[in-house]
DNA sequence: TTTT
DNA sequence: TTTT
């Protein structure tokens, strides 16, 4: 793998929601996360203080030996703050009405979790009792040819789509 | 300006096409540009050399005392090689439909022409007489609020669209 | 400011001692610290766990109305885990033998605490009954021209000078 | 290989030097190179332009496949533009006094020529007439221990040292 | 000297 | 020592 040209992010932030993982039938792994990052400012006219949060769409694939796709699902969850080194990717997709829609991802290449626990504090509800859970249904193809099985750790039903609601991918 | 968490973005690649300047009245600039950078693989099976071509959407804006958005428009042309540092940044727009699109772009902090000449090869053309050239329609809203006149520097009407037949954004 | 090169690094480490902070007869702070970052890999031939830390030398100075100096010896303790990003500069100094010396330090231009608490838990010792604690002598020359006055948060005198002779610059 | 911290470095410069490459028995190769970066600002009291440039001890090793340390060998060129990825490392070795000295360098991760040409301009002398060459005899220990055979491209005698007599490291 |  |  060579390359010409440079294509680099580097993020620090925060999830704003456990990821998702699925499984293929080789053993490989993808996780999907949503990454915040938020800059503050003063406005100069107000006075006011301001913040202003990105969200970031990062995907964790294994990569040969470093199985960094199931390491980021195994080990992220809702409120992790996390520091990634990824390529940006624009990938085509096609929604309901047959429109052409273009999704940018951050591809990870390398993770390294920064809460001293190795988690973080937000996601908890673990156990959380049942109801309706449906695993399926990512709102958005996943790129990958293989059928892959979703397994998402810890999504209780009633929270499940509190990301879809209020990030933009 | 103070932040919490890090988005950064580096890249090193090529612009598709002219990049396009649009003036404000308070003599602001910002300026888009659509920079590839391409990775080569040899194909483990097949022994095919491969290469993937990523395309990025800048933009560059007047940042204070540097008047980036202004030389990114005067200096970048196609093909030019350029070293970008920025941040991820995703706004929403509407489509003509109604729907809500979603457009990610590396918002330029920093800039470097890699070119020794500071220009690209590919340009040329300038001074090229003039026919019906409309200095309109970006295919995409532009999230600046205040008015703008678009003044590209050399986009010669038969190869405008070229950029928005091949691009994805 | 403009540059032609890009001269930048990025760090996230933990600091090895208190940081050691000079102010200025114009108010101005520096701040230096002393950075750890490590890798662990498994040898292919033994098997064993291997780890290498490496050591790095961090400059923090006032920037305009951007207080880094200030505030890195403010809140960065021993062991407190940060991400800088700054460039590498490398300053010539004169040994007691009259020989010249080069030190490569990073300059910082960006610092973000990463521990939850905004400090690292292993410095303490505020407040330490101080004995005849000397604030003077530093070892190497500062490269700021007006004097400085070293104000240091929780040094201790037995133990002000273990930087010194332990560090490798 | 993992790692705690981030421990990284970007750099766009030019070479001041023709590379100096050695072969190891096993068929490995290490490059070093010195590399400028200069940033330009104008003195606000004086109006003046000013310019400090910054050297930059750069060592590309061979890595697995990625045959860097040989790649860069055969690519650069005193002159040639060049983006750097890597980390920084700081070894010791011991000068003629027996005294203790450390120097910084950059282990290249990856590497990318910025030329279009892919070599710059300034070095030349190839096929230089060669007189009583002596490839021994680098100044500072190398780190690795398996003896090396130095094998430079273009390096004629007269001017072999003068790297190791100005370069601060 | 840090950290896990 | 480079480069513009």
């Amino acid at each position: 793998m060579a390359s010409r040209g440079v294509n680099k992010v580097i993020l620090i932030g925060n999830l704003g929601n456990d990821p998702e993982t699925r499984f293929f039938p080789d053993g490989g792994a993808v996780t999907n996360a949503s990454i915040a990052t938020s800059e503050t400012w003063r406005d100069k006219q107000t006075g006011e203080q301001k913040e202003r949060t990105e969200w970031h769409r990062v995907v964790f694939r294994d990569r040969g030996n470093y199985r960094l796709g199931q390491i980021a699902g195994e080990y992220l969850k809702k409120g992790s703050k996390v520091f990634v080194e990824g390529s940006l990717q624009t990938r085509k997709w096609t929604d309901q009405s047959g429109q052409d829609r273009y999704t940018t991802e951050v591809v990870a290449s390398e993770m390294q979790m920064l809460d001293s626990r190795g988690a973080g504090q937000g996601g908890g509800d673990f156990g959380g009792g049942g109801g309706s859970y449906n695993p399926s249904a990512p709102a958005q193809p996943q790129g990958g040819s293989a059928p892959a099985q979703s397994t998402p750790k810890a999504a209780p039903a009633q929270d499940f789509n509190d990301f879809d609601d209020d990030i933009p991918f």
